[in-house]
DNA sequence: CAATTATACATCGGAATCTTATGTATATGC
DNA sequence: GCATATACATAAGATTCCGATGTATAATTG
């Protein structure tokens, strides 16, 4: 089962920024890999959804890019900066709260007794 | 706090859902305010994507209305019909999955040792 | 060794979803 | 009487993502 694309809508950018956080860098397709193999195939980022979220958090100043040859290819390898790190953290610790405050509505009994 | 708006996106029509299934029926406007006093005001249901949200789950079958004239005013009750009740069961464990897996990935280290 | 699959980047049109603003109207509280 | 709350609705615009397409190199496999 793939979750439907809507309920990855918005944590996009929270992932990445979770990924460079335990990571020193990492590349768009290595990202791609490593949350489809954490999650066993239930999420899987979409490059055209991924690159142009990486490009407009590097021009935002939020990651830096290092771009190495491999080969012939090359590899663009992407790393926060000081104001990402700060980002990142805020992102996260938003994310978490946010599935707790869902977590709490989905499992609960919203109905009301008067 | 409230969240990002980003966040929210793609949790409306669950949280609608989850809303109908514990509850026999419910206006639009009750739905805004019981979401806001459940969640400490963290999570605002806005008119502007609420109500085109009740419209289009209409539309498809899966929630049904019956007006009442509260006073000279129009009040619009919705409920889910037998088909929503399915679609619901659905995407209350999709999204229950789907926040498991979340904080699994932002929980744990997502380091790769080789 | 040819063909397929994997790796690795990128862009773009279109779809879906939400925000902000605006509009209308009645009811309530002070 | 005036402000706020209740209650609906729509519409333009922004954001964000998907699916398709394109380009190219590397590795695997029959």
């Amino acid at each position: 089962m793939i979750y439907s694309s809507e309920l990855i809508k918005g944590t996009l950018k929270t992932i990445i920024l979770k990924l460079l956080r335990d990571n020193p860098r990492m590349y768009g397709y290595e990202m791609t890999q490593r949350v489809k193999e954490l999650t066993g195939n239930k999420i899987q980022l979409t490059e055209g959804a991924l690159y142009p979220t990486l490009h407009a958090l590097e021009a935002d100043g939020i990651l830096q890019t290092e771009s190495e040859f491999i080969g012939k290819r090359v590899r663009k390898y992407y790393s926060l900066t000081p104001k990402g790190k700060t980002k990142g953290e805020e992102k996260i610790s938003e994310l978490a709260d946010f599935l707790e405050t869902m977590k709490f509505l989905i499992g609960m009994n919203t109905q009301l007794i008067n």
